[in-house]
RNA sequence: GGAGGGGUCGCAUAGCGGACUAGUGCGGUCGUCUUGAAAACGACUGUAUCGCAAGAUACCGUGGGUUCGAAUCCCACCCCCUCCGCCA
């Protein structure tokens, strides 16, 4: 008999399953704002047929326990085949059905603008006023190479295009941005200035595992597209393109006590992209690259509280932003443009003077219970367990490094530091050697 | 990489083809007793799926297989522990 031929079923959701059947209509128009190809018919068809199938094969198997219990040889024997047959078109059934739900994204929360691409992402606000030159600016990557802090060329002669080494002061600088944003997000008292009337609880820090099983990838719903990823396969194992993919699914299979929420963590991993379908873009320097460093935030809270938790998150990021004195937009982004598990996104993009451009530095992404369904991560509260929501969210990568060298750059080629950094190093300004 | 030992209901363990509808202890919840508490005693105490419900089914690391019948037998894989080798 095929142990699993049910097993599973429940936890292979996306979506609820029973939003879809009461809500067929508000699941194609939403999927298509996020131009996500779906086939609610077929879904809901082959789950009617699954559940009425269920029946049978139930009635079978106690039937089955019957003869068995009684030793009932003749009987079992009959039994046998026509039980194997209805489990295979269960099992079949029940593909089928995982196929099609699972190209269900999550649903996009209302106030989210309806748009087909991220031409119509909708900034919501601005802060700081982007500096006037009166010299002739220089991109970071020129400025990055006379200052001998980022070499792409040695990069490709040894590892190929889109790598770079990132050098001397800039990687103390980075580091000084590491400690700066884990200063605060491990202070529970610096965190009150966000939380009002919320939650101030520390985020604990983590070095996550850089690759992941495929299995679990899937899981948190960023296996696809596999181009993207990095695979090893003589060990089966992908390797993360954020932190977020090894930190989401630290309580796999959990049930989590609500006086424990919210579960804050602050990872600091290499992310590993390919950037397949990326050619032609970006592919100066380093501000697209296969391989690179980020500090990425990971929570788990309970459903009703995982909108705010998404605004104290950007609250934090905005902080980190404006202590850097970088000027930047929020941009709530669009249905076309947003991720599969993503019900609300929201990115800061930063000011490159040289390219007179806002440009993303971070994301946050609210997932509500769309990646904990697979996780099968969930929250007790009075005697009944539901599922947790969950937060992802970029603190910093490299790329705020890089709008830090256009923004402060001097007449003379050297960059200021940022005072809020300047604690962290040991010097307050990059100068030509 | 080699050699052994293991993965069972929150935890600890028993079970090694049919009464397993998985036993026992601990923990937890409720109750009895008590001025109160402890102790003692009693009951309850996993998840998912299908069903209006009654109820049924599935799950003993994972996936296959044998059998009328699998926690139990066979095959493959994963993980953990001990020892050896290698190594930051």
């Amino acid at each position: 008999m095929t142990k699993s031929s049910l097993k599973g079923v429940g936890r292979k959701l996306m979506l609820d399953i029973k939003f879809i059947r009461e809500n067929p209509e508000l699941v194609r128009l939403k999927s298509k704002q996020k131009n996500y190809e779906v086939d609610v018919d077929a879904l809901l068809k082959v789950d009617s047929e699954r559940r009425k199938l269920v029946e049978v094969v139930d009635k079978l198997r106690t039937e089955r326990k019957k003869a068995a219990t009684e030793r009932d040889q003749v009987q079992g024997q009959a039994l046998k085949s026509g039980l194997k047959e209805q489990e295979n078109r269960l099992e079949k059934l029940n593909q089928e059905f995982d196929l099609l739900i699972r190209q269900i994204p999550n649903m996009p929360a209302e106030d989210v603008p309806v748009g087909k691409d991220d031409t119509e992402n909708m900034p919501i606000r601005k802060w700081g006023a982007p500096r006037k030159f009166d010299f002739e600016i220089k991109d970071y990557t020129d400025l990055g190479e006379s200052l001998g802090l980022i070499d792409t060329e040695t990069a490709s002669k040894v590892a190929g295009a889109r790598f770079g080494y990132v050098k001397g002061e800039l990687v103390l600088l980075e580091f000084a941005l590491l400690r700066l944003a884990l200063d605060l997000l491990t202070s529970e008292t610096e965190l009150k200035i966000f939380s009002e009337g919320y939650n101030n609880k520390p985020f604990v820090p983590v070095l996550p595992p850089v690759m992941i099983k495929p299995q679990v990838l899937d899981q948190m719903a960023r296996l696809e597209p596999k181009d993207e990823r990095y695979y090893l396969e003589k060990d089966d194992l992908f390797l993360i393109g954020s932190a977020e993919h090894t930190l989401g699914p630290m309580h796999l299979d959990q049930v989590l006590n609500e006086e424990d929420l919210p579960l804050r963590y602050v990872g600091f991993s290499t992310a590993f992209r390919r950037e397949a379908g990326s050619y032609g873009k970006d592919t100066k320097g380093i501000f697209r690259v296969h391989q690179f460093d980020k500090l990425e935030i990971e929570s788990f809270t309970l459903p009703e509280d995982s909108r705010k938790e998404q605004d104290f998150i950007v609250a934090i990021q905005e902080h980190l932003m404006q202590q850097l004195e970088i000027p930047y937009q929020v941009v709530m982004i669009c249905t076309g443009d947003m991720g599969g598990p993503d019900a609300r996104q929201i990115d800061i993009e930063a000011w490159f003077p040289a390219q007179n451009k806002y440009r993303e530095t971070h994301t946050s992404d609210l997932n509500t219970d769309y990646q904990a369904r697979r996780l099968n991560t969930k929250v007790s509260r009075n005697g009944k367990n539901e599922f947790v929501h969950m937060n992802d969210a970029t603190v910093f990568a490299g790329r705020p490094l890089l709008s830090i060298l256009e923004n402060n750059q001097q007449k003379d080629g050297s960059i200021v530091v940022p005072k809020a950094l300047q604690k962290y190093t040991n010097f307050a300004k990059i100068s030509p050697k």
